[in-house]
DNA sequence: TGTACCATGTAATGGGTTACATGATTCA
DNA sequence: TGAATCATGTAACCCATTACATGGTACA
């Protein structure tokens, strides 16, 4: 495993960046399919770096303040590149608490699921909401090789996901509404 | 956290059930949502013993062989039931190898990007067609009591999920065919 | 001058996987 | 008698989160 590591050098890949840069790139840009915290990236950074496979500029913002400015070397560009052309196994399906509780909700009263089902309802719907908007930042499809088409599919997969995620609660909604 | 936990609770509220069978039904019934390895069951019932929300009786298969049969308690009927009517915030987005791949594959040739998006595709379509058997094993829609209808229901959200996958993936495939 | 944000780290803890370890039962 | 499966556990390690800890910068 180890795939924080393959996001770090993707990021870097693209341009040069301060773990700050990357944390920050980890609550937008690759939310949708990947988190970490800075006290992962802090520590996987400074591996990377004895590694090889990055290394850093101390670069002075204002009149103090160092930031290390990390940078791919030619070494974590290869190991980059083996990861990213590599099918890799899917990891096994994602824990889901809302799918368990479901799950064993012939447990309960059936308005209590209906409850339960409703609000997980509503939480998929304003995602789904929030992402249209993101899709509708887009002006028009970019071309292929261009890292905003990238962006356009994840974007498209998340919406569909969501997408997805409401049909099915709608469907759960209608089914226990008509065999209740 | 600790939603093992309820996932063990919930299923000794249905039946008594040794730390064996649970590994079981997390590879079967529970596969879609959930998991787990005996090595993080055995010490999880060790731990809801201790805490009195479970309790085991030995029971002796064969000869010699000694099986814990493991059963809820009140107290553990209790803290499962308080679980099961909550609404519980979702955990971030999972993490998903593939969504991270694409999203860096404007630096690999077009031909290479297709064949990954053409693999993943392959693995969802199978992926699909295995549940749909699951599907058809169901003699009509279950009653809405019966926890054959929270099978149902999951199972449901499973093909959802898959449809949107491939669906996801196809679109992708086109784009990049169409923009190249 | 205060607040939001930029910037970097470590420590403790929890959750989960892999590997180690053992032995009985069932059925062909 | 051998293989698949039932059955129970522990140890080492890895990945990730929360909390601890510090301080500078930009801007209103």
């Amino acid at each position: 495993m180890g795939v924080l590591k393959y996001a770090i050098l993707g990021l870097l890949n693209r341009q040069k960046m301060t773990g700050y840069d990357i944390s920050r790139a980890c609550d937008t840009s690759l939310f949708e399919f990947w988190n970490a915290k800075h006290s992962q990236i802090y520590p996987e950074l400074k591996s990377l770096t004895e590694a090889g496979l990055v290394e850093y500029e101390i670069e002075i913002a204002g009149n103090v303040l160092q930031k290390k400015l990390y940078s791919i070397t030619p070494a974590g560009r290869e190991a980059f590149h083996t990861w990213e052309l590599t099918r890799h196994k899917p990891r096994g399906v994602p824990k889901d608490e809302f799918r368990l509780q479901l799950f064993f909700s012939d447990s309960i009263p059936s308005e209590q699921r209906l409850a339960l089902l409703g609000a997980e309802l509503e939480a998929h719907t304003e995602r789904l909401a929030q992402l249209h908007d993101d899709l509708n930042k887009f002006d028009g499809i970019p071309p292929a090789d261009d890292c905003a088409f990238c962006d356009y599919m994840v974007l498209l997969g998340a919406i569909k996901r969501e997408e997805a995620s409401c049909d099915w609660l709608e469907t759960c909604i209608d089914l226990c509404r008509a065999r209740t």
